[in-house]
DNA sequence: CAAGGATATTTGCAAATGCATTTAAATCTG
DNA sequence: CAGATTTAAATGCATTTGCAAATATCCTTG
């Protein structure tokens, strides 16, 4: 088609800009957000990994662990461990699932979701200084992409 | 003003949506993205914070270890570890500011540049995946918010 | 200019993490 | 339906991580 389409390699990092490239900044903004987090975690005696499986099971009812894995984006093997502490620690009840005697399906406690409930103020908040004077219509659009992105990216996934 | 408002408390997670929570959002997305980069990065011997440190050495010259820690979002004490391995492959060299006999200054090799260079082709199209679909003024515009949220979260930051 | 306190980096140590492997159960195939 | 293959979850093990404390240097202030 148009044959004076100068080469056009892939253009260098330093050419875009630290700040202009969109997963330097989303780690970014993330690392911030889960720091801030870390501190109501500790004393709650959560790590990030038992965080994130309480945040999704408050939400999403008796997952399979390996779906709980994707949701909660922690590696599996992480979250076996995990899940032992938030049992241990009666947040969470593992169940085999009735179909199918391999895999477990778990459930959030009724002591798992105040724990939870006691963390969700402060991601709220973090959440809110995260936006604080971008429009309500901004943030839409933003999460609109967001959600674009993740469909393309979950190729295989869930 | 209004005092017909309703006490409106924080929505809880399960009102809003995973789905619609952008903290959750970009937490999976960035797992998926940093997750697909670990691969390329086991065969060039780099972990997370070492693959982090050498792209923002790619891009600026020379800064102090602190603030290398900062645009790098990695944890200072993981960070000198992290740097105490690059400089053992040469793809880093540290050295003490003139100033401030303190602080040291680090400065990518040109190893450490190749290195990265043969990294970031698996970068932007780990990138351009996320973005497949997506027009460039959407893209523009969500560069634009995430801008915005940084600044929002940094506030005693460099 | 001698404390006393701040700042930059490193290090000790315990915990969290991820890969590879194992165990157990389900599913496929001839 | 026996054996091979796939799938779900747990575990062994080495590495990475993060907090707290240590070390070294700098900056005050009396």
């Amino acid at each position: 088609m148009n044959d004076q389409t100068p080469p056009n390699p892939v253009p260098r990092l330093g050419e875009i800009g630290l700040t202009n490239y969109a997963p330097y900044l989303m780690n970014r903004i993330m690392g911030r957000y889960n720091a801030s987090l870390r501190e109501e975690m500790a004393a709650l005696g959560l790590t990030t990994a038992k965080m994130r499986a309480l945040a999704v099971l408050s939400v999403i009812e008796g997952p399979l662990i390996r779906e709980l894995a994707v949701f909660s984006v922690v590696e599996q093997s992480t979250l076996s461990r995990a899940l032992d502490q938030l049992a241990a620690e009666a947040l969470i009840r593992r169940e085999t699932d009735p179909g199918d005697s391999r895999a477990t399906r778990v459930f959030i406690t009724e002591a798992g979701r105040t724990a939870f409930e006691t963390l969700w103020p402060h991601m709220a908040e973090s959440y809110a200084r995260m936006f604080r004077g971008i429009p309500d219509d901004e943030q839409r659009a933003f999460v609109g992409t967001l959600q674009k992105m993740l469909a393309n990216i979950r190729k295989h996934e869930i």
